[in-house]
DNA sequence: GGACACATGTAACGGGTTACATGATTTC
DNA sequence: GAAATCATGTAACCCGTTACATGTGTCC
């Protein structure tokens, strides 16, 4: 049990404090929920609740169906204790992986069709999900949800969720509306839309007063 | 050159069509400013840079300082024509870790203030963030941006990092506020909170219309 | 009673992370 | 001229991903 716990490890004991489950709904109950907030594959999942097991932080049970055998999970009192440990520890900062970001950046090598066909992929996911956020949101509210008991946290989980995709869903109409009219211009004129842009973003401007800390790339040492 | 590459190869490559750099530097501009879209390990970048050279898509070349080498990296005709066709795939969709929402799934089994403290940990960290963006927005306006003539671009990839930080900082706040009454209600006053909360987020509802797909949780197939 | 989807995982490879190492340069 | 910091990576382990395998209901 003295092995490193992994953030990775820390959600499936999250997950298993909520109730048992048999290693299958675990995977399953990750795709549809937990996926958003930690991606991780499903085959990871496998590997990693046994070593929980073998930690003991959570106790295997076997149940058959016919004669093939299903893994019931559920978490010990020691497991218990080793997530309230991790509440006290500092928490890591999100991230994000955005790859049209990426083709973005080298838009200029490819053509306008691909950047284009691009974006609206990520648009089409982006609303897929909106959808789905929103089938979520239905069921708490007609009081059918997964874990209807936690609505009071739930609810704050599905805010984010949408507010996000929302928002990206919103910086994508924009920046298809400008990609569109690169055609027409010059560089002299993207770079000079590029500024309006820039101007009007909402940036926090810094307080005038003397700050102590100097502005960091985002603070990397405390993650994990 | 026949192994597969992944979008951490694409990644470096788009850097490298910016311009040629030492590896050093790769590593550098990447923790400055392709960390948020793509965040990988600095190391990683040592192994897939040479990798990418071995495959004929970069070509090295060795400076030196004093007696210490360093190695230049620059993109080939035959990187481009991967980059080319790279751009012409499907793009994956985004996916984002954020910790603390674990954390908020599971606060029933930890204190108020630990959650408190996490929430604000996580605000600070987005604040920090915000800072640097408007650094960099600076930047550009000014005309000192390290991409400068590339501002058009660029301004796009500021506006979705500004966006999304400022999301998350009205998330984080919004939450605060909802996590400081929770002591003062009971389970039941909590969930008709949560109702509530749920009831105010805007998700798009489903047209009438029928549609033809169903609504899955999201397109996982494409990934990768 | 064959096809197909769902349930329940295992094996192997390779990318990602953490730890370490050493040469130059600046600071005081 | 010692200490700290920047520059420039290497090594090894472990997690994450991809591919595969097999049993069990169910549809028609």
């Amino acid at each position: 049990m003295n092995r490193k716990l992994t953030t990775t490890s820390y959600a499936l004991l999250t997950q298993l404090a909520l109730r048992p489950w048999s290693a299958y709904e675990l995977v399953q109950q990750r795709v549809r929920y937990f996926r958003f907030v930690w991606p991780k594959a499903e085959s990871a999942i496998y590997r990693e609740i046994k070593k929980l097991a073998e930690d003991g932080l959570a106790e295997m049970s076997i149940e058959h169906t016919g004669r093939r055998p299903r893994t019931i999970y559920q978490i010990t009192e020691a497991g218990l204790d080793v997530l309230r440990e991790w509440l006290a520890t500092p928490v890591g900062p999100f991230s994000m992986e955005f790859e049209v970001m990426l083709r973005l950046f080298i838009a200029p090598i490819g053509t306008r069709q691909q950047l284009v066909a691009n974006l609206r992929q990520v648009q089409a996911d982006t609303r897929d999900m909106l959808m789905f956020g929103g089938e979520v949101n239905r069921e708490y509210l007609e009081g059918r949800g997964a874990l209807q008991d936690q609505a009071y946290i739930r609810a704050l989980g599905i805010d984010f969720f949408i507010s996000l995709l929302n928002m990206v869903d919103q910086w994508v109409d924009r920046t298809l509306g400008e990609v569109e009219r690169w055609d027409d211009m010059t560089i002299e004129e993207r770079n000079q839309r590029g500024l309006e842009i820039l101007a009007g973003v909402p940036v926090a401007m810094p307080e005038q007063t003397s700050r102590s800390t100097p502005v960091a790339p985002a603070s990397q040492t405390r993650r994990r």
